[in-house]
DNA sequence: AATGAATGAGTATTCATTCAT
DNA sequence: TATGAATGAATACTCATTCAT
């Protein structure tokens, strides 16, 4: 109700730019992903829709065009995030052929680098935080434990899974915040340990 | 959370500090415990001088009155916290006489109260997203862990105190956050055969 | 409420709503009469093209389409409203046969369930305000105030017909706005003791 | 947490005129004044916390400082304006020494100037459509009723009372939405014949 | 002809921090 | 010493309107 009528653009540089932005597919998707990589860098908290819009370059009004509010942004994000990696469990432990296999794919996991990206383990840490603290975020994360679970329980018996996934939990963890991060041997060990019969 | 971080003027702080105490002594202990109850219930996001001062019952003036900033509360907070639960779990790991003993007291940290009180797992979450992000609070996460680990290897081979560490770790949090949390009897399995030589 | 008043092209307007009848025939006509709720219920602040769509199931682009901006839809929804109070009046006041019959059928206008209608007295109050301040909504209030006093003059002499009017001003609102409203006996009353010579 | 620590005034103009304004008491009256004028002038709408701090020349944030929200300050202004109002018809009918002097004060409410100022016409209309719509805001209206009835009610009978508020509402208004106002001489005489035993 | 997407100005509100008292 | 008042930057969100399809 407050807008000025009949604005026109004084440069047609900006018009332009306008013009070739205004058609853009995807945009939402785009920002889906920009939005991760946003919360991994400034948290949940420093999430603002300024901030994600200034790294998509997108206007600030597209924000909240795409999505219903903030929470509804981190929703999207987050149920991204979660299946993202649980697909990477998935994939890396349906690919195993036998128990030692498995145990390995566990270490690879842990190990390497896709659950190592700081930007992964940033962002995890992050859904967790809110999770912990808002129960409407809780489905996500219960998703994805059952997913780990379940990937887990193809290989091993349920009490071992549910070892293992707490075991890569706390290790994917430390490894990020320690000086001196677990070595792979050790991480191979514990599996290991864990494992045997 | 861009405020730069506190520079507290050491002497005259603790010239204050001790004035200050002959009219309301221990409001800025009390603060402190206030700003920590905030933290696990609304975040570090969430942790505003007007929260803590509404929750202390304190006048909003008071909070820059007696830290710095925000960054000077956050750490003073963050500092009581990591020192309390090191402090339990030397206590619990210091009394423990056998291997045996040790065990399980690393369960007890697990499925016990402390460690699972909501407070607790809620505020250490922040703790460790803060850490991840910004360097100045490493050093309290990185103090935690080696006395972490020290009370620990008081008892277990160095490899092993980092592999109960890492469980711990992820047992308490999956606990936390899991619709079914792990049974007891599985934490002590898995500590079982964590240590199992 | 800014924006300029509506420069609507008429001859084209009316080609191109000719045309969409054959689609959807009668939605600007059903978009009149679900503003008129909209206001009623949202004010005219609180009407807004999102608003109103919903109200009506028609997508947020229809309504620029159907109206050339907000002034547009505001100056339909009121003449319309306007119109069909001034006719309710004229049918009240045109078939009482005597002046008694006349001031019965004022006391009518003012208890009965027209002018009474939440809605009827809420959309009222909001075009007095508009109009107080936007003179390009005048022209709704004025040709209104014309056709009720010229109702009421067909019965009343001049001074008389303007007092009514006033009177049942008034009235209605004071019962629309009051806890106790005043009785229709009351009403009655001050019908009667204007009207008396 | 936002906020960047440190900033230093640039020029010390800015400074001045800051310092200036600083101390400054009674600013909460003074909001609640020029709020009542700026509703008057642009509607609750176009009442804004930005319009009324400019009008005032106050920062912005200083608003949201005395007001916990608009809601407040709506409140405040407009139980400011409603027993201003009332006092003014107290004062012209308590003055009043005979029912002749009464009917004429009524009179004089209605032409005089200060319920036909344009601010308080204006406003008292905003008031209506909020109150109508907003029950928190009716028990501005109620009492504001009750005390116009009871000065009323010192000179007339209950009936009477309740008649000429309702008058006086009624010619109040159309004085000020008519493009030919009911002279003097016709307020008198509506007056006269309700008054009439 | 009709509409989903896009846009930028505008809104209320929160907040850390400064400052005069 | 302690604090209420003040401040300006920042935030999420709403909206009328424009435009490409």
């Amino acid at each position: 109700m407050t807008g000025k009528a009949g604005r026109v653009p004084e440069s047609s540089a900006v018009t332009e730019s306008a013009r070739l932005r205004r058609h853009d597919p995807g945009r939402r998707e785009r920002l889906i992903d920009v939005a991760i990589s946003v919360i991994a860098e400034h948290g949940v908290t420093g999430t603002t829709h300024r901030r994600v819009a200034a790294a998509a370059d997108v206007p600030l009004g597209s924000m909240t065009y795409h999505f219903v509010g903030m929470d509804d942004l981190l929703q999207a994000a987050f149920t991204r995030l979660a299946t993202r990696t649980a697909d990477v469990f998935d994939d890396a432990l349906s690919s195993a052929g036998s128990r030692a296999d498995a145990a390995e794919a566990v270490v690879g996991l842990i190990a390497g680098p896709t659950l190592n990206e700081p930007e992964t383990i940033l962002a995890n840490l992050e859904l967790y935080a809110l999770a912990a603290r808002r129960p409407e975020f809780r489905t996500i994360t219960d998703a994805w434990m059952v997913r780990s679970r379940d990937a887990l329980h193809g290989h091993f018996d349920t009490e071992t899974a549910l070892m293992l996934d707490a075991l890569i939990e706390g290790t994917t963890l430390h490894r990020a915040l320690s000086l001196d991060p677990m070595p792979v041997s050790t991480v191979r060990a514990a599996v290991g340990r864990i494992i045997r019969p």
